[in-house]
DNA sequence: GAGTCGCATCGACCCTCGTCGATGCCAGCC
DNA sequence: GGCTGGCATCGACGAGGGTCGATGCGACTC
């Protein structure tokens, strides 16, 4: 249930509809929790851009099926990827997500440099 | 109480400590409601970039009292301001707010072309 | 096959948040 | 002064979300 930031304009542009305020606000929800933005940036910078929920439990000081749940949630928004490998399971960033995300809210309205790769007519 | 953005860097490019995490999360938590954010875009798409209450009401759909509980969530947030001439309140997007938060966001880590003017350091 | 390890899911608890009606406050008008 | 209109605040209700312990599932080891 991966939620595409569909709109294309910066919210500064023209008013949202009410769908495109709850589709922006599904993915913004996702990102608006301490744990989770720790998560991404755990990740992130984990070496090879990749951490298993081992790497990423006592960092954050949650217990393990907390960090799984948040985990769930990032990668149902579209903003992580799983890829399970033997016991583990691998996290890593959907490139161009959160860029695709940080141009809806700017008013320049382009990504960043990195590509997106997404379903948007943009 | 308006919170700053404070962190520079992008999350993508090394972890974030609790009190970031936590200071970004604020500011998100902010926008990630499908009701404020048609507020932020109704604003900036009202002539003039200022819009009262009352001018927000009805698109919404919602009473005063919530409209103005939202308003006031912008306002603590530092992405609106508001200013009372007369009996109107009027409110407006606060120049560069929303651009920096993309920065967070975005891997490029830079704000768009508008100024800031905020106390960050960078 | 028995045991261990890593992870996801379930159920429950508590707390925060969105929403509304009622009320209070201030400015302008009669 | 009394009244009206625009807006903020208060109190309360219901829904949703974060957290944890317990449990289930699959893979690997001996």
């Amino acid at each position: 249930m991966s939620v595409d930031v569909a709109s294309c304009a910066p919210l500064v542009r023209e008013a949202l509809t009410a769908e495109q305020a709850t589709d922006l606000s599904r993915v913004l929800k996702a990102v608006a929790d301490p744990a989770r933005l720790r998560l991404l940036s755990l990740v992130a910078a984990h070496e090879g851009g990749e951490a298993c929920v081992c790497d990423l439990t006592e960092p954050l000081g949650l217990s393990q099926p907390t960090v799984s749940h948040h985990l769930k949630v990032l990668v149902d928004a579209g903003l992580l990827t799983r890829e399970k490998r033997g016991v583990w399971a691998w996290f890593r960033l959907v490139p161009g997500a959160l860029d695709a995300l940080a141009a809806v809210l700017s008013s320049a309205g382009t990504a960043g440099g990195s590509r997106t790769d997404r379903s948007s007519s943009c």
